[in-house]
Formats: structure tokens, sequence, C-alpha cells
DNA sequence: ATCGGCTCGCGCAA
DNA sequence: TGCGCGAAGCCGAT
């Protein structure tokens, strides 16, 4: 079902006689659960008329490196794959895609597209829209609620949003029915950047190599899915007692794929929902609450990488103890190669420099020390969203912008006044202790270095 | 081990 | 206008 609410139109254009209609996959790099895809299907065979997909392939997306393009490949593949299986042709150009689009809308009937909610995915869409001769309609894939549906501004805190969602799920969290479009547009003829020999179309783009590939996880919504059955199968029982561990592996590994749009939150959601256990209900309030408040955050919040994205009392609260003594200070430098004084802090960092995922109870830990540790509460900001941008597989999403808004007092009360941290939530090593065996976790991504560095990517498994 | 205070402001009840 | 309560905690008192 593709609720209404999940369409608008992005362009005044009239519909035309056309050859197909246009799907401009940009956010959503899947095949499956994809509304804006079906959206397009339904479209297409209410005018006798295939359905063509098309990609534009940018090499220099901001921060994006090869790690982030790799894994972005990978899925790539995958989506061409399914489609093809489907009947629908997808084209894959190396351009910027809001200008690929618009060419290619030249012999399209309409064109459709997903949504995103970063300035530059809505700048695509804005631009795509306007060079178009052509109806543009967004369809809204990768939430549960759509943005505008779920609230009409900003929200203040996960309390409530979480009201705001829990009413809409009955309406929105609700399977999508899949079709194979009634025409075929696979002997249509385009060019088409290949992706599926992944390291040759690698090459081929020039971008960033400064960080290397992660050795652990790969790419596509066949490994997300993967990846979820033995999360459902092994992990999720374990969810609530064990998620905060980061000794332990019993995380589902969604975000990367989540942050691609490999998979779709709808699709988790519906299999982790039903059974209201304690564990399901953890998830669910990760997936869709926490996940949906970062999608509102940046979607009302233009300052969304910015220190000045931050509520009032965290900014008067830090300005306030700007001057205050640090009792360590580090350069960008140092923190990027995890050597501070803090083997807990450091570890974190190698952690998410060589896997491309940092456990997300210490990104917690890890952004407020960056903040405790910098010269400036602004220059800690920067810090932290070069860092997480660029060695995070799932760096640039919503959720990485509201993880590191979060440390400096986005969507937090007040705290007791201390230096340095103002009114901000203090965290500090002691809590880790408390919460699990922390040396332990150092031992583990020394493991994990070291295993790295003798056998390369092949000996490289989770924990168990 | 457990508990209250820290401190601001949203959102709803009244 | 008043009041309850909040993304993951810390700290000191008991």
């Amino acid at each position: 079902m593709i609720q209404e609410e999940r369409v608008e139109a992005l362009n005044a254009m009239e519909r035309r006689k056309g050859k197909y209609v246009l799907y401009w996959m940009q956010a959503s790099q899947r095949a499956q659960c994809n509304h804006a895809l079906e959206y397009a299907i339904v479209q297409a065979d209410a005018l006798g008329i295939p359905v063509v997909a098309f990609f534009g392939i940018t090499d220099s997306f901001p921060e994006g490196n090869q790690r982030h393009y790799k894994f972005m490949l990978e899925g790539l593949r995958d989506a061409k794959r399914s489609l093809e299986k489907r009947g629908i042709q997808l084209v894959i150009q190396r351009c910027s895609p809001e200008r690929g689009a618009s060419m290619m809308s030249r012999d399209a009937a309409l064109a459709v597209v997903d949504r995103g909610y970063l300035r530059i995915q809505k700048a695509w869409r804005r631009d795509g829209a306007a060079a178009m001769d052509c109806p543009l309609l967004q369809v809204e894939s990768d939430v549960v609620v759509p943005v505008k549906e779920a609230s009409p501004k900003e929200e203040y805190s996960a309390a409530t949003i979480r009201k705001k969602l829990r009413r809409k799920l009955t309406s929105y969290l609700v399977p999508l029915k899949e079709a194979r479009p009634l025409a075929d547009s696979l002997a249509l003829d385009f060019e088409s950047f290949p992706v599926e020999d992944v390291e040759q179309a690698l090459s081929h783009l020039e971008v960033d190599r400064s960080v290397q590939p992660v050795p652990v996880l790969r790419g596509g919504s066949e490994e997300a899915g993967r990846h979820l059955e033995i999360f459902l199968d092994e992990k999720l029982e374990h969810y609530a007692e064990f998620r905060n561990d980061p000794t332990r592996s019993y995380l589902s590994l969604m975000s990367p794929y989540l942050h691609f749009g490999q998979i779709s939150p709808l699709h988790i959601a519906l299999r982790i929902s039903g059974s209201g256990a304690a564990d399901a209900e953890a998830y669910l309030e990760e997936l869709i609450v926490r996940r949906e408040l970062g999608i509102n955050f940046v979607f009302y919040n233009d300052r969304y990488d910015t220190f000045a994205s931050l509520p009032d009392w965290a900014i008067g609260s830090l300005k306030a103890h700007g001057q205050d003594p640090r009792p360590y200070r580090y350069s960008r430098r140092e923190f990027e190669e995890g050597n501070t004084h803090d083997p807990y802090w450091n570890a974190a960092q190698r952690e998410m420099v060589l896997r491309g995922k940092m456990h997300g109870y210490m990104r917690m830990y890890w952004g407020k020390k960056i903040l405790e540790w910098s010269s400036t509460p602004e220059e800690a900001y920067q810090t932290a969203i070069y860092l997480n941008n660029k060695y995070e597989l799932d760096g640039r999403d919503p959720s990485g912008f509201m993880g590191v808004a979060w440390c400096f007092g986005k969507h937090d009360r007040p705290w007791g006044e201390r230096p340095i941290f103002g009114n901000i939530r203090y965290m500090n090593a002691g809590g880790l202790k408390r919460k699990f065996d922390a040396d332990g976790y150092v031992q583990l991504v020394r493991r994990w270095e070291s295993q790295n560095a003798e056998v390369g990517a092949e000996g490289n498994d989770l924990p168990r």
C-alpha cells in the first residue's frame, strides 16, 4: 500500500506521452520494499509503458570516499540484478544525479524519485524538478512514517516525537505490495556504467582513496537481508540485555544498509514487530523512534551539521564554559590517529577507522570526550562530524548528525553544571566499566587490528 | 545497592 | 498558569 501522504509533486508539469516512466533512484538503492519504485510501476502499467530506473553516480559526493563508494557499488550491483529479474532496466551513469535524471526524463511520461532529507538531496530534487519538462513525483520510501506526517516541526526530544509516531503506526506500518511491470524495459537501448565487477567499477571512479574499504561488512540488499535473518534468529532475543555491551555482537548491523537505502526500515519493522516482547520493542525504539527523530532533525534544522543546530540552553551553557581549562587537549590529527591518553576512547576510534562502524554505546562516550578534550566546543563539534563522516559507513546520515548533536545536548535535558560541559550531560570511563568489561573491549579491538594486519579481510570475523 | 538532585522547557491539563 | 517528565548519567549520601 502506498499512502498518498508519501507522494508529493515537485513541479507543476503536466503528464504527457512518453516511452516510459522514469524511476530516479537516489536514496532507496534497492528493488525490494521500495514505495517509489512500486509507485512508478503502478503509473507505468496504467499508461501501458515500461519503467526505466536511473541512478546517477557522482565521484564527488561531499566527504564520500572509497570506503563508502565500494559499499554503494555492491548495493547497486544487487539492485541492478534484482530489477532485471522484474523486467526493469537500471541505467547507471557517471554524472551529477539531477542532471542525469533530467536528461533521462526527456522521453519519459513522468518521473518518480525517492525522498532524501539532507541538504544536497533536497537540492538535487529541487534542481531536477526545475529542469524537467514532465512531472517529477517524490515518493517517501525510507521511513515508516512520512516526515511531515510524523510532525510538522522540529521536535524537542524523543519523548515528544515518540507519541506522535506511535499514533501513526497503524496507518503506516503495513506491507507494500510488489508487482512485476506489465511492460519490460530490458530491450531499451541505454548506455550504462558497468557495476557487475565492483572492484573494476571502483577503479574507474575518481574518488578519495585515503580510507580503506572495510574488511567485515559487504554492501547490498542481499547482505542486508542475510544480516537481518541472523539478527532475528540469534540476537534479537537478547537485544535489550546486550545491545549496550560492545564486547558482544548483538546489534543488527542494519545502519549502513539503511544509510544507502539497501534495505527498507518498513521491511525490518514488519519482520520484527508483532511479538510485543521487550526485545522487539527495544529494537523498534531504535529503528523507528530514534532513527526518525534524526530524520526530523535534519529535515527541519538546516544547520544539522554544526554547533548552531543545538538548543539555546546548550549553546549558552557551552559558551559560558568555553574558557574553562581543559585537562587534556588534542588536535584533530591526534584524535584521528586514536592517540589520546584514554585506552577506551582510542579503542572506539580505532574500531571506527578499521571497521567503518563504532558500537552505538561507545559513540556517546566518544563524542562526549571530544567535547571535553578540544579547545572549544565549536572545534569539538567539527572534529566529531569530520571523523564520523569520513570513517563510518553510515556517516553523512541523519542518525549520525543527530548522534553527534546529542553528545552536545540535542534532544537531551540539562544536567548539573560542571566545568567544560556546563549543563550538558557528562560521561566518564567509570560508566563504561559499570556496564561492561571495558578492558575486554580494548583487547577485542586490538585483536581485530592484528588480525587485519596478519591475514587481511578473511580472518576478520565478528565477535560472538 | 539505591536514591535524589542536578536544571530547562515542552506539552498537556486545567 | 501549573506541573510532570524527559536518549543511553554522575555524584554523594545513605
